[in-house]
DNA sequence: CTATTATTCAACTATTTGGTTGAATAAAGT
DNA sequence: ACTTTATTCAACCAAATAGTTGAATAATAG
């Protein structure tokens, strides 16, 4: 799961990612119409979706030769609950903490391999 | 502001950088001591944390030759707005954060099995 | 004054990122 | 069958990122 908050805030980072977000908001869109307003190729779009999409933020399904993007609203809640549980914290445990980031770099190692 | 979200979104895209803020909910912390559990060097801890000064997620004081870090929490609201305006979602209240991690870690486990 | 401690700077490297263009693939439309 | 439309792939480039090591700076301790 930390892995995905990786993707997902680094998804976010992007102000062109940010402004399809908020276009999808809207409505499910194909890829050529989500690239028509920006001023960046269409190949450019097109791999801001698939940041995107390996984020969890956006789902893809093609129909036909048209390939439709929607929002999945999971990844962003999981951003939003870790920002928001983050700002109500009381005082963690060091030894827990120790612990977890043993884990995560347990974790890491054996993603990377 | 745009350029903020930027700067914030990208800074919480590294887990070194959310271990740190996750440390510096405990206490005010120096650069050296919240070095200490982490493996890479000194110097790389020392931009990291410039990167979470730049995006306004800490702020660094100096007192004699040590630095304090401190959370800011301004900017970490400010995702936490551009989140939830974006998903018009309710603030949750569930868990402290502790419990949160505890979560995340067994997760983590279950995953890496 | 000298040594130690805290932090950063500088130079370098490897990897990732966001962009480009032109070709390739895939599904319709005529 | 041929053409158009939708999307991605491949190769490339420039800039940014995360890390390293060794030297530099700054403040405190002895």
């Amino acid at each position: 799961m930390a892995h995905k908050l990786n993707q997902i805030f680094s998804a976010l980072a992007d102000p062109t990612r940010r402004d399809i977000l908020i276009m999808l908001l809207e409505d499910d869109m194909a890829v050529t119409d989500i690239a028509e307003p920006f001023e960046i190729s269409l190949a450019a779009i097109s791999k801001h979706l698939i940041v995107l999409s390996n984020a969890g933020l956006v789902l893809q399904e093609r129909r036909g030769r048209v390939k439709w993007c929607k929002l999945d609203p999971e990844a962003m809640h999981a951003a939003f609950v870790w920002i928001q549980t983050f700002g109500q914290l009381d005082p963690i445990n060091l030894d827990t903490f120790e612990e977890f980031l043993e884990k995560e770099k347990l974790l890491n190692n054996s993603e990377s391999i």
